[in-house]
DNA sequence: GTCAATAGGCTTGATATCAAGAGACTTGAA
DNA sequence: TTCAAGTCTCTTGATATCAAGCCTATTGAC
């Protein structure tokens, strides 16, 4: 089946048939689908009344293990925002009672964030949801295919998570 | 080599063994890829003095072939932002001598956007500095690898592409 | 002990985006 | 011909983000 990638490269070709475009058809194709992807959560996020980032913080959270808690520069350095958005961030949660903060005990200057109750089910039941629609969107491949596209897709990352970058 | 998203599962595999995360070992993948990529070509483009948002508007321009037009509304439904989005884009093109607003000469409610010689030139180099970039990332696959991998993707990212989504 | 350098979180100001709607023009049915 | 509905672009108002800087507390060299 043809995809809005190959509509891409196929104009690309008729129009500068002198470049080698073969690249596009890995790396456009990531980045199309990232798009896809990140349309589809939304939706999946919203039957749980959440927003994607809240499920980005909230999740960072419940990953941390009891007693789910982490310090905002923790936080900052997981989901790669700055740390004047992570405050606003953090206001909102705490408005809807979906975390808290507390001071650090061990640090005067410091602030831990941690999730209520409310805030651990919500992130585990969005989890669930998120998850269950995935598996949808895989289930165009079989499990062989799947392994198979992890493991190339992970010799491409690695050297972005593995290196400072 | 192990990266980001191997943590991520072990992480969730820890807190919630009775949950299956096997879809996050592609779509996660996926999701960070695209981020990378995004600060990767931002990184490219700046050589070019472009930002990613006008090299799209410009590309899109440049695939549609001499005279290297397209009204707003056919930029729209390329670029997938909202209206209010694209006029503030073709303004700031305009400023910058990139693109020129004409009107239409068939419909007088519409405009026609065209690349400027200087657009079209900033578009050529921006492209050919991007692929050289990304023949860099994907020369961690073989040639063979990467046309699985292109085959793997389209079958995920066919249905959003052909069905109205 | 003292003080400069650093770390940690928050505040401010600017910006790009979106959603909603306004204004100008075209189209098609009566 | 007329006019209601539709199309196309731009404007407005609200919002989330970022970059830069501020303030407080901690650390380490002397």
């Amino acid at each position: 089946m043809e995809d809005e990638v190959d509509r891409l490269v196929a104009a690309w070709r008729r129009e500068r048939p002198d470049l080698d475009v073969e690249p596009l058809e890995v790396l456009s194709r990531v980045s199309r689908l990232a798009r896809h992807l990140d349309r589809a959560r939304r939706l999946a996020f919203a039957e749980h009344q959440l927003e994607p980032w809240e499920f980005d913080v909230l999740t960072a959270l419940r990953r941390a293990g009891n007693p789910y808690q982490l310090s905002p520069g923790q936080l900052l350095t997981q989901t790669l925002v700055t740390s004047g958005t992570m405050t606003n961030r953090i206001d909102r949660l705490t408005k809807k009672g979906l975390v808290e903060r507390l001071p650090d005990p061990s640090d005067r200057r410091g602030v831990l964030v941690r999730l209520t109750e409310e805030g651990q089910d919500r992130a585990d039941q969005a989890l669930a949801g998120l998850l269950d629609q995935e598996r949808a969107i895989l289930a165009e491949l079989s499990r062989a295919q799947r392994g198979e596209l992890a493991g190339l897709l992970r010799q491409l990352t690695a050297p972005f998570d593995n290196i400072p970058g």
